[in-house]
Order: C-alpha cells, then structure tokens, then sequence
DNA sequence: CCCAAAAATGGACAAGCGTCCATCAAAATC
DNA sequence: GATTTTGATGGACGCTTGTCCATTTTTGGG
C-alpha cells in the first residue's frame, strides 16, 4: 500500500484530468471554466490550483495525458504485430483508424487543442510529441521496406511514403470530425493502402492484406 | 455612389469582420474578446451590437467571410486553368497548396473554428460547405477521367480519388499548421502527385507535370 | 439652413471567470 | 489518544466578459 493520503491524492488529479477531457469532448475548450471541471469532478474549487497550480497548467496537463494514452494505444497494439515492416505499418494504419482510437470523444478532443495549438505553446509540444513519434514509427518501417527493396533514392521514398501516410490518416480524422455518421472504416483503410500499394507494389496489395513475399511485380493499374 | 451612409455602414461591418479574423489568427478564438475586436477594428463597443446583433453572430459571419474567400479564391484559379480534368485536378492540388491559399493567417484561422466548430453548429456549417463546394469539384474532375479512361467500378475510382486527394491536401494543411517553417510546398504536391499517378497512370505523372496524351501505359514503379 | 432620421459612441451593468486563503477534516506520527 | 502534518473545502475577491441603451454626432432631404 501506498499510504492511504498519496493513494487518494493521485486519484484526485486523475478525477481533474478527467474531468477536463470530458468537458472538453463534450462542451469545447472555450466552456471548459473551472465551475465545469469540478463540478464533472465533484471536488471543490481549490483543487485545481492546490494539484496543479492554476487551470492553465491543469489544461496542459490534460492534454499531455490525452497524447500519451493515444500513444500508448498504438504502442500497445504494435506489440501484436508481427516484425516485418509491412505488418507493422498495416497494424498502425489500422490502429489509427479502429474504433478504440478514432472515436468522437478522441477527435473532439485533439481537434480542440489542436485549435489551440498555436497560441499555447506548452499544448503544441505534446501536439507535436505525439505526431513526432508516430512519423518516427512509420518512418523506421517504411525504411526497413525500403532497404529490402532495394530501391534508388532510398530515403526520399521513406520520407515521401511516412509524409503521405500520415498526411492520408490525417485527412482521415477530419474527414471523421466532420461527418462522425457517414464515416466508413473500411474505405479510409483502402484509400491508404492504395497509395501504400501504389509506392511498394511488392509489399502492399490493394485490398489492404499484405502481399505475401513473391517476386517483385511492377504493375498495378486500376482493379 | 451608394449613399455615403450605407457605404461608412458597409465599410464598419468589415472593419469588424476583418479585426476577428486578425485576432483569430494571431490570438486564437479564446482570447478574440470584444475589446480586442473593436481596439482592432478602431470603432466603437456598441457597433458589434448594432451591426451583427452580438459577438456571437459576427464571429459567424466572419467564418462565412473566410470560407467564402477561400473558396472564391480557388475557383477564380479555375478559371484561368484549361478544360481537362487532368488540368483542372492540377490547378485546385497547386492552389490549395500555394502561399496564396495555404499561409500562416488562412491556416490559424482555419482550425482555430474548426476546434469550435463541432460546438457551434453554424461555424460547422460553413466548414462543411467549403469542404462540400471543393468536393463537388475535384469530384466532377474524376469522374471525367474516370469515364474516358473507361475504368471498371467508375464510380468507386472517383470517390476513392476523391476522399484520397481530400485527405491528403487536409493532412498537408495540418503539416504546415504545425511546421510552417520547414514546411516544403513542392514535396507536398509531389506526394498528391504520386497518389495520383498510381490510381491514374495515363493521366498524371510522377513529376507533377500532367501527363501529355498518349497511350496508356499500367507500369509505374518507383522512380 | 434646419430638422428628422440614422449611425456611432462609450459607460453602466450583471454575470461569470480564475485565483487564493482562512478554515476544516483526516491521516500519519509519536 | 494526543499532536503534527497534509489534503480538502468553499466562499470572497478582483477582474473581464458581452450586452445594452441614453446620448451625441453625422448624414440626407425639405
């Protein structure tokens, strides 16, 4: 046991935290007051500025949290994938696109700091960390195909596949933040693995699975 | 002349349209309060009162005026591109990514409302429509590629090329948000490029530059 | 030139914001 | 069990927000 007050303690900044994403998924930054997070909460005013100094660094603190448990998420995920690069990138694209990290709270969430982002600068460093380590993910991956492969101008075709693919899950997102109803999994996923296919013919196949290992084949005109 | 009343009259309102979409950009929308908005604008407090009724309805219209630009913006680029779809696909990619469309301002502004935006129905309302109009043309685009090339599933090739290119342009955007520095106007439109020339090899290729008539070729393995 | 009409002004106002601290409750230590 | 220590409480505070209106200024018509 951890004593009784620092168990509680740490439970408390988690129910602020909470309780500020919530609100912030549900109301939008700019209703996000301190009367709103503690009443979620259910603590008393002098909480926040007790535990985090001021609601500016309990906002920040929020957001820090939000990017690493989406980090995490996928890190967790990339786990049960397989070594081969090819599995890897597939398990992330496919991640980034599952229900358990693509959902409204989620995009409501990152869309709201992202707004925020380039007039607070301690949010657009965790905005940017998380997008830092997923390109590194990607980029490290689309490397390893590369090298295999064996192709001329190695790095400017990772950089140019992590650069679209990122770009293409992005555009995901919104195409999610704007119209959550008529959204479908399933196209975003072929989309991306069109491009995919169309850059590493050899790894990638238009219906999304990977292509078996075979001999490499250049041609991949329309289905 | 209109009259010098209903002129001065028109000239306040986009003072004021025009000291919202500066704070915006510079301060982000939490901190466009009405005294910045008439220090910016240099008029008095009750204007935004008489002319819009209240804060609330000329952040909107400010929102309808900055979508409305964008959008006038590009289709006036359109006109001066020729009649191929190819062409005309080419023209919007360059556009929205040019200084022009895509600078610091238009990009803080831009996902400033959209972090509103699914709070404020209204402001999601002109997000959506831009997205509606642009969609509707780089759609019309395809299809007519689509249907001269005489591809099998006509109608699923469009829509994939539509939603990718979407995305993808969304995605850039974002890029630039976060990295307006090393942001590189070239590489993104390489990278449209490149997604373009794989779904549509006879009609885009891989430099950007549109592919000359000719006949059609399926090969187009990395460079 | 004068007067009605319209537009612009800027201060008053209530409501809501975030911060802070005197007070209280509870856990840890002796 | 008494005492110290630390976390938790919620009201008071000063400040800013957006709204509104009585007043002044400007414009256009008679």
């Amino acid at each position: 046991m951890a004593g009784k007050r620092e168990q509680n303690r740490e439970q408390n900044r988690q129910a602020l935290i909470g309780a500020v994403l919530d609100s912030v998924a549900e109301k939008g930054i700019s209703e996000t007051s301190v009367s709103e997070i503690i009443q979620r909460a259910g603590l008393s005013r002098g909480m926040i500025h007790l535990h985090f100094g001021g609601k500016d660094n309990l906002v920040q603190a929020a957001a820090h949290h939000s990017s690493e448990a989406y980090y995490d998420g996928l890190e967790t995920l990339l786990q049960t994938a397989g070594d081969s690069p090819q599995e890897r990138v597939e398990m992330i694209v496919r991640g980034d696109l599952s229900e358990r990290v693509l959902n409204q709270r989620n995009v409501s969430i990152w869309y709201a700091f992202r707004g925020e982002a380039r007039n607070r600068k301690a949010i657009a460093e965790y905005s940017d960390t998380r997008d830092g380590r997923l390109r590194g993910m990607i980029h490290n991956a689309f490397a390893r195909i590369v090298r295999e492969a064996g192709t001329p101008d190695a790095s400017g075709a990772a950089r140019d596949a992590t650069h679209g693919t990122l770009a293409l899950l992005e555009g995901m997102w919104t195409d999610f933040l704007l119209h959550p109803d008529r959204f479908d999994r399933e196209e975003a996923a072929r989309i991306v693995f069109r491009f995919l296919a169309a850059m590493f013919p050899a790894h990638f196949s238009l219906a999304g699975a990977i292509r078996p290992k075979q001999g490499k084949r250049g041609c991949n005109s329309s289905p």
